[in-house]
RNA sequence: UGGGGAGUCGCCAAGCGGUAAGGCACUGGGUUCUGAUCCCAGCAUUCGUAGGUUCGAUCCCUACCUCCCCAGCCA
């Protein structure tokens, strides 16, 4: 029942998928025949940081639609920007994706791959009149930009020859000048009031070493001039993008419609409001401030919001492309709670999780009416639901562990476990009565005594003959093994810690991670790096991928089961 | 004060002139040896506000309000 990146369920669509915005625009552009039917889109990351799970978004968007339109979605790395960009990134992505359970097939492709073209389409550029080299240096290109509300002015280099801009262009890629001291703008209009139409930088000088091309050019190109042409020279139908890009739509036609006798494809860019989420940041800075900060162990942290840490949590790629499903897709800005993440986890879990008995801050329970050195079997089920799945033996004996939550000395008002005097069913075994607590010298509770009632065992005849409300697990303390269990809670205690102005560092949940020993089944002392499941009545757990070890279990509590009385978080 | 977007139930989100889908959450009931799951039922006379057009408007028009994005040789 593993969920292994090696044991990827087929990707379903569910039936009649919500209709959005972004389908509305396919399903017409294939009615009026806009593309010949054909459905290509991208997913085009810049290989400078981890994915998260707002990537997973736009990931299972762009790959979503390609398989339900039957087309194809690429995985393109935009790498213009060498000083940023690293290969261990692009490695790192790669394995995002594929364990989200998509396939790019042959469409792995990246921006640097097109380097030699993009330079071509700026000599052609240059010579249509359309760019132009720039001396000025950064600082005066900045002060001609004018303002949002005042037209910038054109730079002096503006009416430039076409043959001193080609003859420049040609020496800033031959490597004749110094980084910064040129670069080529398209020319369109200093006074739009879209500023990204004020003769955007298409390239610069920077004499840094490139992941994929080296050091063969020394000049590279920004993203607007490189995105468009990619997505063309791709054949690209739909270039999904997220808001923010939305006023640089113009420039991307602008480009494409300057470069049309030579690359037929314009591809439409559509915008769409990019993931938030409650209790979590996704700004790549904060993300790094705190793996850096030692707030969290690392960019897998089980805490962190990247695909690795989600990973590492336990949520199943499945999960998370049902959040995706889920949460839908608009140009509205807006907030998705976390615990609609957590639901979508629970529910593919609730579904695919084996049951197991753990006892995680036990207190140990003694029935003094119970032979002293008799073992009996006890059948429990791996899924309430599931009885094809079997069951299996747990032993059951004199002294065993339960759930400190599972006793109150002085039970508040509708709690129904285990109090003094009270009847509870020790799940797939009998039914016990408390009748004795035992504290140490400085009053903590160290062990209670029960009776049970020999006729009442889960499966025979006589236990129909009694019910009692509060059920609970144990472990025989004879056979339970020691093993480490990783309470995870969200990493920050306020719903919003990265808006505006706020500190985020003030609203880290202090108690997000905690580590105990726990008693757990002998069986789960091998289970498999990265295996899942139900610990019954505490919530849903996956051994750790990288330190679970035969010889030291450890598991991470994923997400909590939902409890209506109050006992998770 | 320029430009580009968005405002439909607590949270998402359909709707595209014919009288408010769906999901999640929530509430009530049932099942249950997980206070889980599952099942069943309920849950916007109302669509940012104010006008207007129309037999009829969430959908069209006008004005206003609120929120988001844009002045990198980042993506």
């Amino acid at each position: 029942m593993k969920d292994t990146i090696k044991d990827i369920p087929a990707i379903t669509i569910p039936i009649g998928p919500a209709s959005n915005f972004i389908r509305n625009i396919i399903d017409e552009d294939n009615r009026i025949n806009k593309w010949g039917g054909r459905v290509e889109t991208r997913f085009p990351p810049e290989p400078n940081g981890y994915l998260h799970i707002g990537h997973a978004k736009s990931i299972c968007l762009n790959f979503g639609l390609a398989i339900e339109y039957q087309g194809i979605c690429h995985l393109r790395f935009d790498d213009t920007n060498p000083e940023k960009e690293e290969k261990e990134y692009v490695d790192s992505i790669l394995d995002s994706v594929r364990w989200l359970g998509f396939d790019w097939g042959e469409h792995l492709h990246y921006s640097s791959d097109y380097f030699e073209k993009l330079y071509e389409f700026s000599e052609y550029l240059i010579s249509q009149g359309k760019a132009y080299v720039d001396s000025m240096t950064n600082e005066e290109i900045r002060k001609l930009r004018g303002t949002l509300t005042t037209a910038g002015t054109n730079s002096p280099y503006r009416e430039r020859s076409l043959a001193e801009n080609l003859d420049l262009f040609r020496r800033m890629r031959l490597g004749e000048f110094a980084d910064g001291v040129h670069v080529l703008r398209a020319k369109i209009n200093m006074a739009s009031p879209n500023i990204n139409l004020r003769d955007p930088v298409i390239y610069r000088i920077r004499r840094i070493h490139h992941h994929r091309t080296g050091d063969k050019w020394c000049i590279y190109p920004m993203y607007d001039y490189t995105h468009c042409i990619s997505d063309a020279l791709e054949n690209i139908t739909h270039s999904i993008c997220t808001l923010e890009f939305e006023d640089h739509r113009p420039l991307y036609d602008w480009i494409l419609t300057q470069l049309k006798d030579i690359i037929p494809c314009h591809p439409q860019q559509i915008e769409f409001a990019r993931l938030k989420l409650t209790y979590a940041v996704m700004s790549k800075r904060i993300m790094i401030e705190l793996v850096e900060g030692g707030f969290v162990e690392g960019w897998d942290d089980p805490r962190m919001p990247t695909l690795a840490g989600l990973r590492r949590r336990g949520y199943t790629p499945a999960s998370i492309r049902l959040f995706a499903e889920r949460i839908g897709v608009s140009k509205a800005d807006s907030w998705i709670d976390m615990g609609v993440l957590e639901n979508c986890l629970r529910e593919d879990l609730n579904i695919h999780a084996q049951r197991r008995i753990v006892v995680l801050k036990p207190l140990k329970l003694i029935i003094d009416n119970y032979p002293d050195s008799y073992e009996e079997e006890c059948f429990v089920p791996n899924h309430p639901q599931k009885p094809e799945w079997g069951n299996r033996v747990v032993p059951f004996t004199k002294t065993l562990y339960i759930e400190r939550d599972d006793f109150m000395e002085i039970p508040s008002k509708g709690y129904f476990r285990l109090a003094p005097g009270a009847e509870v069913r020790l799940r797939y075994a009998y039914i016990v009565k408390c009748i004795k607590v035992v504290k140490n010298a400085s009053g903590e509770i160290e062990e209670i005594h029960c009776s049970y009632d020999p006729d009442t065992k889960s499966g025979t005849t006589g236990t129909k003959a009694r019910k009692v409300k509060g059920n609970i697990h144990w472990l025989s303390s004879k056979h339970a093994f020691k093993g480490e269990v990783r309470l995870f809670d969200r990493l920050f205690s306020d719903s919003h810690p990265d808006v505006s102005d706020r500190d985020y560092q003030a609203h880290i949940n202090t108690n997000s991670k905690e580590i105990i020993s726990a008693y757990i089944e002998p069986a789960l002392s091998e289970a498999q790096p990265e295996e899942f499941f139900q610990f019954e009545r505490n919530g849903y757990f996956v051994a750790d991928r990288v330190d679970m070890k035969p010889d030291r279990p450890v598991f991470n509590r994923t997400v909590t089961l939902r409890d209506s009385w109050g006992k998770g978080t």
